[in-house]
RNA sequence: GCGAAAAUAGCUCAGUUGGUAGAGCGCCACCUUGCCAAGGUGGAGGUCGCGGGUUCGAAUCCCGUUUUUCGCUCCA
């Protein structure tokens, strides 16, 4: 475990320090569970994108592509169920360190009073036999009445705090039933926090026409309000996709483990629309599409598993996630659901709209079902960054630190070094990155011996060092050095592009997952 | 959010009972070497996370705060 956390240690480090991620805001202390991507994560980050998109939206006729807008009428959240499962107010219990729903403590004291009252009226009905009356004994009996007194008044006031989100008083509710932890017994008890996981924001510009809106906490529902755009201008038949690259935001109460968990994060979702009855089927079909356009990276197929759940979402009647070993264990990367018509139906109903596609085989109308692929573009980042990173021991009795990076997702695909920065090397040099810069990500790169340029580029990622010396001059060939092996290879220049081109083209990655 | 630990140069870390802030690597310039890092010379870079307090004097002791890590918790 704790050789674990040094090596997720020294994943972070790195990535700081050869410009992959950087902490948010770092000269102002940072913002907690916020992270930037600087120069070689940014490449790294688009050329992941550009491979989920490639597969999804590029080699499949029928899935389509989408952009909507991160803010969304404040409605679409209650159709899809957010602000009710999203919205809660927490108590802590200081000695227990245990977690309630400051209401659900009240709604079981409540319970219990109504045991009592049920304990009563068993006991009285022993007691007065054939000739007992519940309804009147309930109104007449003063303990019973008491009981159910106190009941109403209490669930009235949690229900008038709860609505004018006065949480004190819902803290002061608590302190007065005397209500402890049903763990530890303790009375000790934090104050009440409404944690809302969605962020909230403003639209307008004067306060008294204002409308409170929040940041989208999944991309899914811009696919979901523009099912019907997209179908009729695309002229789509079920079963089609639509796909969706954006941002999202939730206000997790514990953001932990780097990148992995963030405020806001970026989503790469499809949504795949189907015949009702058919989702089992299309269910599995992408599990497996999913899993291996994975595996085409090759970052080891014992690092992947499926999780399948058992609790499932308000919206889900099947769902699976494909896990990978990060540095701190086997956590999710990517979610599979078959979601049902519930988020088009709610959609119907609260919008009033009707969301069905007429069905020209069967001839009928119907809300369509959904399967939905999910992947978070900065967890994947992380996977490959952190399966990247290796302390390798040389056959010369030295190591290198090397990012062993999929070639076709490095940020930089080839450095340009000339072997010594003189005798027209330099010159030499710029022109044949002059030549690459149009096709591939290059870099210059003069300063040191070469050796050690070679060893900068390996901590860096770079798939591909081209040297120039001497003989370069004179017959056009230049040396090729690998990253991952090591080796190195003469090559005239000319055949330089076709060479590396054969090793970062999508196309030879992704046949694999085809 | 609770509990514990931590924060000193770009990175990894030293820093004695409280007495002028250090190393290695990295970075920059020049020289040298030239196909697998760590030659020479010179240089830049830190009000020791931030704010208070104690003290003649605080990186060091105390309080608060921010951020990070771990555990609990939560997770669509």
């Amino acid at each position: 475990m704790a050789d674990q956390d040094s090596a997720f240690k020294k994943v972070i480090s790195h990535a700081k320090e050869y410009g992959y991620v950087v902490q948010s805001s770092e000269i102002y202390d940072g913002l907690s569970a916020v992270y930037d991507y600087t120069q070689n994560g940014a490449a790294l980050k688009r050329n992941i994108r550009e491979y989920w998109w490639t597969a999804m939206v590029q080699l499949n006729e029928n899935i389509v592509g989408l952009d909507a807008a991160i803010l969304m009428h404040p409605t679409t959240w209650k159709a899809s169920g957010h602000v009710d499962a999203f919205n809660d107010p927490l108590i802590d219990n200081k000695d227990s360190k245990k977690r309630y729903r400051a209401d659900v403590l009240v709604e079981e004291y409540v319970a219990k009073l109504e045991d009592k009252v049920n304990k009563e009226v068993e006991k009285a009905a022993d007691r007065f036999g054939a000739s007992f009356d519940q309804d009147q004994f309930v109104a007449t009996n003063p303990r019973v009445v008491g009981y159910l007194e106190k009941s109403r008044e209490i669930l009235t006031r949690l229900g008038k705090s709860l609505a004018a989100e006065d949480l004190a008083d819902v803290k002061a509710l608590i302190e007065e039933l005397e209500i402890a932890c049903p763990l530890s017994g303790s009375r000790n008890w934090t104050e009440v926090k409404q944690f809302n996981l969605m962020f909230g924001t403003k639209i307008g510009a004067s306060a008294d026409s204002t409308m409170d809106l929040y940041l989208r906490p999944e991309t899914a529902q811009g696919i979901f309000v523009n099912f019907l755009n997209v179908q009729k201008s695309g002229r789509l038949k079920i079963p089609f996709g639509i796909a969706q690259i954006g941002k999202a935001f939730r206000n997790e109460i514990v953001a932990r483990q780097f990148i992995f968990r963030m405020r806001e994060f970026e989503q790469m979702e499809m949504q795949f629309f189907i015949r009702p009855g058919t989702q089992k089927e299309w269910y599995e079909r992408w599990k497996h599409l999913r899993m291996k356009w994975h595996l085409s990276l090759g970052l080891g197929e014992e690092n992947y598993r499926f999780h399948d759940h058992d609790k499932l979402a308000h919206y889900a009647d099947a769902a699976a996630d494909i896990e990978f070993k990060f540095p701190f264990g086997f956590k999710e990367l990517e979610g599979i659901h078959s979601r049902t018509d519930f988020d088009l139906g709610n959609h119907e109903k609260f919008s009033g709209k009707k969301l069905q596609y007429f069905d020209p085989e069967l001839n009928e109308s119907y809300v369509p079902y959904v399967v939905e692929t999910s992947i978070g573009l900065d967890r994947m980042f992380l996977a490959i960054l952190s399966n990247a990173y290796r302390e390798e021991p040389l056959e010369n009795g030295t190591s290198r630190v090397v990012l062993r990076i999929p070639a076709v997702l490095a940020p930089t695909k080839a450095a340009v070094l000339p072997l010594v920065k003189k005798d027209g090397l330099p010159e030499r040099a710029q022109e044949i990155i002059d030549e690459l810069k149009w096709e591939f990500a290059v870099q210059y790169d003069e300063k040191d011996a070469v050796g050690r340029r070679y060893r900068r580029q390996d901590a860096a990622g770079t798939p591909f060092c081209i040297t120039v010396d001497h003989r370069t001059l004179e017959d056009d060939t230049v040396t090729l050095r690998h990253r991952d092996s090591m080796e190195q290879e003469r090559i005239q220049i000319k055949a330089l592009e076709s060479t590396i081109h054969r090793a970062v083209d999508m196309k030879y990655w992704l046949n694999a997952a085809m």
